[in-house]
DNA sequence: CTTGTTGATAGCTTTTCATTATCAAAAACA
DNA sequence: TGTTTTTGATAATGAAAAGCTATCAACAAG
């Protein structure tokens, strides 16, 4: 590493001031000092660097040649300085600049415009670097300082993340047009699929764990194939290779381009809890609350866009 | 002025450090300090700041947007920093870097071109700055600051500059070819000046008054034109218009393109004192004997091209 | 359940930076 | 010319900053 610097930015401030007043007394003045402090730094700092900075004597203080050079240099210095502090007042809330945030596959194509507006209305300052990975990938990521907050499904293990809900999303039923299941609008009891075969998302998405763990009271069978995302999923069905079980936040989108029927399910229909998690004692931790209410209004919005 | 900062450059040093070890104890390391002493300044920048730079927790220490930012603006600073100590040690010789150069018009066409080849060769960290100006306002400049040395004539009133002795400009008499005194090539007394019209140059240019003084003895006639250059002086001359006195370091070039004769004086022949001054106690004084050793080798090879 | 590692904290010492008082040199004034 | 004023440098001293060693609490790894 670098060597301790042999100069102070007080040092620099001392040296433009003088610079500008060519006149120790009033440059100390400007700097709010006394006049044997500046004269004591300057002196300090030409020892240090070995060479003469300002020439005193008759006709007042003048700059050398290297006084020249170095009072530029300064200048640059102090102005980066200067500009450092204003970066970081700009980052004092941690809702201005940039922030990391993950969202999981099976909400970031429903949620996302949605949430992204909400952001820019409601918090301007903020410029969030959307990341779309699994939940054990932004957990990961999350733990290891990579990502800042994140959204996605409980029943995760969050292992010390701290978190907010963000809404309920409940389940429900979509099958293909024609099928015995398909018909009426009305809530579908769990029972109704005894028998039936059910399309999953493949392994890694919460979505399959939570949808097999709402199907577990009835005895439904698996198909082999296993879908890569939502839309897949709800292509697969609408072409009769069977049933799955859609949550509220991607109805609006996917029955609005796939010939599906949907039905709610039977109260207490079972629903995956949507949160905002972040590491635990992090910067964000005071302004969560906040950022996770901007969210919520935005995931609020669209589970009532429900057809 | 600028408010103190809240910041020292110690403080970006230590940041900066953490950033790159992402480890408190080994950053103290490299820093040559013991662990509290960099937590400390740390947690005090953070404090001034406003904000949080690092994240410490499992996974080791993380850096958080706001502290992203900082780094990078703490390298620039460092940066710009250590550049301002090696441009520093640049000029910790005078004789590096830029030196602002007087010379006055009576020697600046003759000595400038063997003068700056010198330089070039034995003070090649050395970018002078030339300007050229009379006698007067050379010496103010160098009062103000406004040049650091300079190369002019002596019996100038150099009121409190220093001034090392470069060489002796001995004066050659110049007649129009024909005229009588441009028979022979022996020395010539000042007493064959007698009753003869001389042509010299304008008010202000030293030259003209140290002239006139190595005349004093002869009465001689002085025309009612006045030369503003030497070079414009010796075409007078060359035109029949008068003799003059020309210093020997001119001699090579201006008698090469003008048809005139020049014969030297008797001795004691007169002569300008060639000197390079500077400021009293200015950063050059302790350097100024080796520039005038180069110099004055330029000076001697000029004075020595007399045909 | 110990053991080792992390960064933070406490108490104390050293260093740094500032203050006031004063000086010598140089201008400015009379 | 001699005084007065103004300049930046210097000395003595006190307050603040930054360092050190020792120790702590939290956590991970045996």
């Amino acid at each position: 590493m670098s060597a301790p610097l042999p100069l102070s930015l007080r040092q620099l401030q001392y040296v433009v001031a003088v610079a500008d007043a060519r006149h120790f007394r009033r440059a100390a003045e400007q700097c709010a000092v006394a006049q044997p402090a500046l004269s004591t730094q300057i002196a300090a700092l030409e020892e240090a660097l070995g060479v003469r900075i300002f020439e005193r004597g008759r006709g007042g203080v003048t700059l050398t040649p290297a006084g020249e050079a170095l009072v530029a240099r300064s200048r640059e210095i102090l102005r980066a300085s200067e500009a450092l502090v204003q970066e970081a007042r700009r980052h004092q809330d941690p809702l201005a600049g940039t922030l990391r945030l993950g969202i999981i596959p099976t909400l970031a194509p429903y949620l996302l415009p949605e949430l992204a507006t909400r952001i820019r209305q409601d918090l301007p300052a903020l410029v969030p670097r959307w990341v779309e990975e699994r939940t054990r990938g932004i957990v990961a990521a999350l733990q290891e300082g990579r990502m800042d907050a994140s959204i996605l499904a409980l029943e995760a293990d969050l292992e010390d993340l701290d978190w907010l809900e963000l809404g309920r999303d409940p389940f429900h039923l979509a099958a293909p047009r024609g099928h015995a299941l398909a018909e009426g609008r009305g809530p579908v009891g769990l029972g109704a699929l005894e028998g039936e075969r059910m399309l999953l998302l493949e392994d890694g998405h919460c979505l399959r764990d939570q949808a097999l763990s709402a199907c577990s009271g009835a005895r439904v069978e698996e198909l082999g194939y296993r879908a890569t995302s939502l839309p897949t999923l709800v292509q697969m069905v609408a072409s009769g290779a069977g049933l799955t079980l859609l949550p509220r936040s991607a109805l609006a989108t996917e029955a609005a381009r796939a010939p599906v029927q949907v039905r709610p399910l039977e109260e207490p229909a079972p629903f995956r809890t949507l949160v905002l998690a972040w590491r635990r004692g992090s910067f964000l931790s005071e302004a969560a609350p906040r950022l996770a209410g901007v969210l919520r209004r935005g995931v609020e919005a669209v589970l009532r866009e429900t057809p």
